[in-house]
DNA sequence: TTCGTAGTTCGCAAAATTACGAACAATTTT
DNA sequence: AAAATTGTTCGTAATTTTGCGAACTACGAA
């Protein structure tokens, strides 16, 4: 993104959070994992959006590695990447674990 | 963010991930939540940008319901926002956890 | 060959994000 | 009273994101 120097860990959560960071994307995440595997019109067919934005989400996610795509002409099969996704739920399940609250320090929220 | 329409769950778990999807706010919340608290000086330290844009991603993660600040004239202390630190927790570990994937359905990653 | 199906890519527009320096407030110190 | 400290807000600029329709690709069917 830029050549701030992040950890390479704090690098890879904020792109796996960035790529959730949509409903659309949220709602695929979840629709693909319930079903294991499906076409491109099935996903498209559980958004209220054009077929050409649909595509677009499906790159991002396939590019953050969360999914993945096959040809099967002359329709598109998409499926969790699971290696990534297995990856993912370590990071932010560390993310949420290791850090143990003690006490509240702010009252005001403002 | 549009009147599409999505499950109130999704926009929430994509609101959250919205916020974290910064290397930078992600650093924030690592580091505010392994000191409990303290203030807007020892945040900017931590970083390597200006401190208005320290100050933007703070209010961002405030906006999200992840942090919350109090006055200390003339410092500002921030702190994570328990309440919503542990919502989200959950919504992370349900989105993650209540997924089973079964086989994998595509072999390329084109 | 022409048509239909299934998706991707292109071109564009509007809005949001990221970042910075400068100006500003509010208090404390000198 | 003047100066220093601590952050926020403003104005601006560059880039990215989100979204759409239209054009395009690739294949199979009529």
């Amino acid at each position: 993104m830029n050549t701030k120097n992040y950890s390479l860990d704090n690098e890879q959560l904020a792109r796996f959070a960035k790529a959730m960071g949509h409903p659309a994307r949220i709602t695929i995440l979840q629709f693909l994992a319930s079903l294991d595997c499906c076409y491109f019109g099935d996903i498209h067919n559980e958004l209220p959006i054009a077929k050409a934005t649909v595509s677009q989400h499906l790159k991002e996610l396939k590019d953050a590695g969360l999914i993945q795509g096959e040809i099967e002409t002359p329709k598109v099969k998409y499926c969790i990447n699971q290696a990534n996704w297995e990856l993912a739920k370590v990071y932010f399940n560390e993310f949420f674990n290791s850090i143990h609250l003690k006490e509240v320090c702010c009252t005001t929220v403002d």
